[in-house]
DNA sequence: CTGCATCCGAAATGATACTG
DNA sequence: CAGTATCATTTCGGATGCAG
């Protein structure tokens, strides 16, 4: 996906438009969720999926957040809701064009926590040895 | 993080290694974090900071936050702390080559945001208008 | 099946005060 | 300056019950 990525492209666009910079900011929160990171990801590589495929596919999800997230994803227009008026009833969620193109600029990140699992579990226990021998448990 | 649910292995990577897939998910849940993101930025853009220079540059962060993200970041190897035995204390940080080749990973996703700040919006007040019809308040 | 509403304990976070 | 400690508050997230 994203080999080679430009960095950000003015040096600091807060200081040039604290208003848009805080509103970033605000969608990096919402969008920095572990829940709407998995999701999106379910939805990227699995395609259109009705509510409870979805809940199979995120481990360790609740009910509860995924409806949550789903709607917030929805309101942001990351995905798109189709309920079939049928009964028992059919909702299905798939990814728009923009939630998609969230998908992919989170491909690098994927790739990236992949490929440094083994260095950040050996620097964790590095520096949890080195807390151990400054306290006096 | 939640606890083991009654669902079944996802078909993802998961399937392949149920425990590597686990570990993934705990790292993306920790590095998408939202404070992770913004001090990896600014990090990033301005490279070395100290301390209140980094909380300055972070809009709303709480010193607690401060301490306590920078202090998982660098036991996942992703800063250097570097302590100067003066008075008053001064505390450098400073990305990694791997806490910097996160940065680089999450620069797409800054980019998506900025670019689909207005879409997202545009959709938050679409959706938040339909909701109001919906309602009776 | 796909939710929504409610309750409730647990965890995250903010505000404040204090220290080397 | 760069924290740590504590307390109040908010938010998170699971369990349960119910509806369409």
């Amino acid at each position: 996906m994203p080999a080679k990525l430009l960095h950000k492209p003015s040096p600091s666009y807060e200081e040039l438009d604290p208003v848009v910079g805080a509103l970033v900011d605000e969608v990096i929160g919402r969008v920095a969720d572990k829940w709407t990171m998995l999701i999106l990801e379910v939805l990227e590589t699995q395609g259109k999926l009705r509510f409870t495929r979805i809940a199979e596919a995120v481990p360790g999800i609740s009910q509860k957040m995924l409806t949550q997230t789903l709607r917030q994803m929805e309101r942001d227009g990351l995905v798109t809701r189709t309920v079939f008026p049928v009964i028992p009833p059919r909702v299905e969620y798939e990814l728009t064009t923009i939630g998609a193109s969230l998908g992919e600029a989170f491909c690098g990140v994927w790739q990236w926590a992949e490929k440094n699992l083994k260095k950040i579990e050996k620097s964790r226990a590095k520096f949890d040895q080195h807390a151990m021998k400054a306290t006096k448990l």
